[in-house]
DNA sequence: ACCTATTAATAAAT
DNA sequence: TATTTATTAATAGGT
């Protein structure tokens, strides 16, 4: 596209990554809506971004839409029992769905959206909550990654020649030619590119392809 | 866009409009596969053509997202027709006992509990979502404390004898007026963290009785 | 469906 | 986040 032409593949520097969603993510909405306008066309468009924040198009109503689609493909698969949901109970349906409603506006509250009707001091509460919360999540990170340098360092240590340059030589190597490392994704459940730009997190990688 | 530039307006003619529909339909498509992938987006396209074909695109199970917009929606409309959204097996009682089991799980995530299953990209992800929704929440408390501060500080001044002193010596009295809370106002919708602690909350409190 | 002149989108830098 | 700019990508109209 642009000054150097890119990579389809998931942008590993966060900050990156989010300035390229507002910007794509806008033109993509237009293109959208442009198609619905020029040729008469019903288009329904859902975005979660990777922070889970929800954006939609829709040239006539969503709903409809969906529904539309919906019995496109009803045609394909075939269906459960929503019959049998029903006769189960209504108040339990709704008391589900109360509860689906009620989580959801926790989350976003911890996200920080919907903070509105919140009066100073459940501010306050929610503030303590999200700081614990964070201070553990922080705590727990550490935890994973002495872990993993332990289990590093043994590693380098048993092996026979090498092992002791490696880890001494701080910016060493590998994880500057592009994805090179296989260790990457071992490291990962997900298998995504990584995004973390913390120091001990990259020294981290930098010892596995030795294993 | 090329040899001449168009309005964006239904396409009269039938032919042209749809070769134009072919080509711009594909070059959306594309542009929402790549947001998908550069971005890590959850995307859901869904595209009636003026003759009724479907055609779609979601980059990993179009069902889960429209349960998950279903979800979002939810916070904000009353869900009037239960009936027409069990048409949909967005919200089958099954799926609803799913979405709740996950918000859950989020929740006690976002209060760093449950961390043991997170690989340290997760967490690290998670860290910086609580930390967006701290900065949010702190910013917000901020904004209402300002506000009631305004309040209060004009309600000191009402009063006939003791109101100078009390707040003479203080930050000056010009604050009150309605620019000044307009700027309160302006600057914690874009501005920084402000700092407040709880002593502030506290001598909040002291000056409501007289008012 | 293919071609290409031209506009639109956008990556990178600021 | 917004603006700018250099470059690639999309595409309108023609064949």
């Amino acid at each position: 596209m642009v000054r150097e032409k890119i990579q389809i593949k998931k942008i590993d520097n966060t900050a990156a990554r989010q300035v390229t969603f507002s910007k794509r993510r806008r033109g993509l909405f237009k293109k959208a809506a442009e198609l619905s306008v020029l040729c008469d066309a019903d288009v329904a468009l859902i975005v979660f971004s990777s922070t889970g924040k929800l954006f939609e198009f829709c040239n006539s109503s969503m709903k409809k839409i969906i529904e539309k689609h919906s019995t496109h493909s009803k045609n394909l698969e075939k269906h459960d029992q929503p019959f049998l949901d029903l006769n189960l109970d209504s108040n339990n349906y709704a008391s589900l769905k109360k509860q689906i409603a009620e989580a959801s506006l926790q989350l976003r509250q911890m996200r920080g959206e919907a903070l509105e009707k919140l009066t100073v001091e459940e501010l306050q509460q929610l503030e303590k909550t999200l700081e614990a919360g964070l201070g553990r999540v922080i705590d727990r990170k550490a935890a994973q990654l002495a872990e993993e340098n332990v289990r590093l360092r043994r590693c380098v240590l048993e092996m026979p020649n090498m092992g002791r340059q490696v880890v001494a030589d701080k910016d060493n190597v590998v994880n500057e030619d592009g994805q090179s490392s296989e260790s990457v994704t071992n490291a990962s459940h997900s298998g995504g590119p990584q995004e973390c730009d913390d120091s001990s997190v990259t020294s981290l990688k930098l010892g596995l392809p030795y294993c």
